[in-house]
DNA sequence: GGGGTGACGCGTC
DNA sequence: CGACGCGCCACCC
């Protein structure tokens, strides 16, 4: 499965997020090894291999705003996928002062 | 090796 | 608050 190194430590990080909880794709990009990766985050989502285990709804913008391109017809759905996590999506734009994904040191 | 693409981030106007 | 532009980096042809 490689398309890609970087691809494969994008998907293991967001397969990481936690129910209930949301990452951006710069602290993904920066999880995954490099912050300047932000681009490339939405780009590997895009072509999600295996969305059934790569939760990549739960990767929204800085801004806490979801695509508006999701793979599965539009921000619409990803919005539905975030309310089902428990997750209130006020137009489309979820509170990251609440629900930001912190990773936490154990 | 070169060029185009993309679900971003940030500064600036 | 919104729009625009630039930088950033990986992937495919």
């Amino acid at each position: 499965m490689g398309s890609g190194p970087v691809f494969e430590k994008i998907y293991e990080v967001v397969r990481q997020i936690p129910r209930g909880k949301v990452a951006t794709y710069g602290q993904v990009a920066a999880l995954a090894g490099n912050r300047r990766w932000s681009r490339t985050v939405g780009w590997a989502l895009h072509v999600n291999p295996d969305p059934e285990n790569i939760p990549c709804y739960r990767v929204v913008d800085r801004t806490g705003h979801v695509s508006e391109a999701f793979a599965f017809g539009g921000g619409n759905r990803q919005i539905l996928l975030l309310e089902a996590d428990g997750i209130p999506c006020r137009d489309g734009t979820v509170d990251l002062s609440v629900y930001q994904w912190k990773k936490e040191i154990l």
